[in-house]
DNA sequence: TTGGTTGCAAACAGTTTGCAACGGT
DNA sequence: ACCGTTGCAAACTGTTTGCAACCAA
């Protein structure tokens, strides 16, 4: 499961009528070094606010916008209402869950496509044209179930 | 299929340590009725306003707290961050899943269990006890696809 | 010069909290 | 009298918006 190059995106990017801009170049950089972080706008915002001290919140959240729309990244807003931004794969859909961690708020993310066969039940049954999904599960992932052993 | 009693649930509310004020049995009344409509906790205070004037959000935040810590209702956080509360059915877990129309935004509920082969595979794959678990397909409801073909 | 983009500050919306008043036991 | 609960207003937090300045074509 391969993440698509900075290249490609930046292609992407160009010939849908945006700017390629520093500040989106430096979000997109950030966004690849960090990847797999399930990251919120203030985090990617603090990340980038080390190599582009200048850059403004709302800014990120703009980008961020724009490359939600392009499908580039994930927004993803688990129960505490704040939303988490992460890239898509390569080769593009249904290929991403997560596991949250009740315990510890760990998010991480699991590349199977479970869903693969679920999907076309679905659509048949109830007449309703799937273009994307979001799975999560919240349990106790594996690291907090030992550190509960330790305690008892 | 069917939803708890408001009995039952009433019951279970006394028996935790919590008292049941008519704030806690009209909100548990609107739920109720409401059933299957996703509301959020503005939408809750909105009707129960109808029943009850006095009552402030602020108490149909606390009692949703509870009913959620409680297991009687579920907290669904969609991408736009607002959070909805879904009475569980009962026998309780897993049997809850969700339609969201990215064209009218309405929720369809879909009451099938379709992860439960996939469950195991998973807690076993990751070493994560599962306790949970959010699924949402985004797409086009059927009444929006049928829109889309009369004004071609 | 035009039109998209930016940073800032203010506005916004959903949610939470501090607190005095309330009410059943 | 006690203690959980309530309604209100203020505070808080993540996100959006208005706007003047900016900048590349």
């Amino acid at each position: 499961m391969k993440r698509r190059s900075l290249q490609s995106i930046q292609k992407q990017l160009q010939s849908s009528s945006y700017k390629l801009t520093p500040q989106r170049q430096m979000t997109l950089q950030v966004l690849l070094e960090k990847d797999d972080s399930h990251m919120s706008a203030e985090e990617i915002y603090i990340q980038l606010k080390k190599k582009y001290p200048s850059i403004g919140l709302a800014t990120v959240y703009r980008t961020l916008d724009i490359l939600t729309e392009l499908g580039v990244v994930y927004k993803v807003t688990f129960e505490d209402g704040i939303s988490r931004y992460d890239l898509k794969m390569e080769g593009n859909e249904h290929f991403h869950h997560h596991l949250l961690c009740l315990e510890c708020g760990r998010v991480e993310e699991i590349a199977d496509d479970l869903l693969t066969d679920i999907e076309p039940l679905v659509e048949q049954e109830f007449q309703f044209k799937i273009l994307d999904h979001r799975l999560t599960f919240h349990g106790i992932c594996h690291d907090c179930q030992l550190k509960k052993k330790g305690e008892e």
